[in-house]
DNA sequence: GTCTATAACACGATAGAC
DNA sequence: GTCTATCGTGTTATAGAC
């Protein structure tokens, strides 16, 4: 584990004030108080607002790629691939948890980079709706619709950010399979 | 169906602008710009920018309070009355789409009516607990977590807004009901 | 109902002292 | 590494002409 500098904090801090109130809404005003400094001394570690939002979302972005990547590269039955899928969410969730606030709710204000990450996040949800549809040739999933059904399970695991939080008694595994039951086998008797 | 007034016109070209960028980042100037004349002119017809943020929020809300009364006063099973959450979230999201953005990731930039719209979301999600429990307690769905339940339910019926503009050919009673099978079903064969 | 002009203030970012 | 001071610009909103 490598120790957090200056600039790390300031990343941190900024994702947690972002998920709050989004990141047109925060200023370095508002980042400087949280950090105890002034609004010009973050200068001194960063080159822009821009930069911070950029460092947020790219990281998990790209490890969410890396992460979908190993599952469909795995030989696994297409159930157990999107038991994975959700495992990986769970995950890198609970690691970043204030992170994933900005990654759904303001890539938009991303600039630079905003091709980059539609590439990525394109690329991911072809990939999920891949694993589907070999799950329904295969007969392991329902022939309903399969964009229904990637569209149901990737909003509840993109939202898990602001239920993970307050179920700190859940630990990452438990919650993973209790997620999995749900998604996969339904509610009903 | 009553004739739309300036003022209707101007909240629903901001919930368009607001659904793309989010009510910080959206400019007054933005806003007159898409609506074709100069900024100082919307105040003619809105005293201000937040008026916007309230007049769009607070009506889809009440809109979900008064949908869900009807549903719990049924005497219908648990299913059905699931079924009828799902339908109630297909209808008013087809019909105010760009509106259900601002109220998934807008609301907490509401000043005076926060309270209210935290009181009037808080009653919703109890109640919608409620209906899940109810239904474990008559054995018609599974004895796991209902707030895993609930959780997955609401957080997919809350991202349809980015969903239904995609899927035009679904129309909302078809929408409903596959949405409602593999929430409820499982997807699993 | 829309315009031009502008008030009053907040914003991101920089310069230079310590 | 943090500060004070400030630049240039963007922001919501108002005043008053047409």
């Amino acid at each position: 584990m490598k120790q957090e500098t200056r600039k790390d904090e300031i990343i941190n801090t900024a994702a947690k004030l972002f998920k709050e109130k989004g990141y047109s809404a925060v200023t370095m005003r508002d980042l400087a108080t949280a950090m105890g400094i002034k609004a010009a001394s973050l200068y001194n570690h960063i080159n822009s607002k821009q930069e911070i939002l950029k460092a947020i979302i790219i990281s998990i972005a790209e490890e969410f790629t890396s992460g979908m990547n190993s599952i469909i590269q795995s030989e696994a039955s297409s159930i157990s691939k999107l038991e994975s899928i959700v495992a990986l969410h769970v995950n890198i969730t609970s690691n970043n948890t204030n992170g994933m606030a900005s990654l759904n709710n303001d890539w938009m204000h991303l600039e630079d980079q905003l091709d980059y990450y539609l590439q990525l996040r394109n690329e991911y949800e072809a990939n999920f709706l891949g694993i589907i549809n070999e799950g329904v040739t295969a007969s392991e999933i329902k022939n309903s619709n399969p964009e229904i059904i990637m569209f149901s399970m990737l909003t509840t695991l993109r939202s898990l950010y602001l239920w993970i939080p307050k179920k700190e008694d859940l630990n990452a595994k438990n919650l993973g399979q209790s997620l999995s039951e749900v998604l996969i086998s339904g509610i009903n008797n």
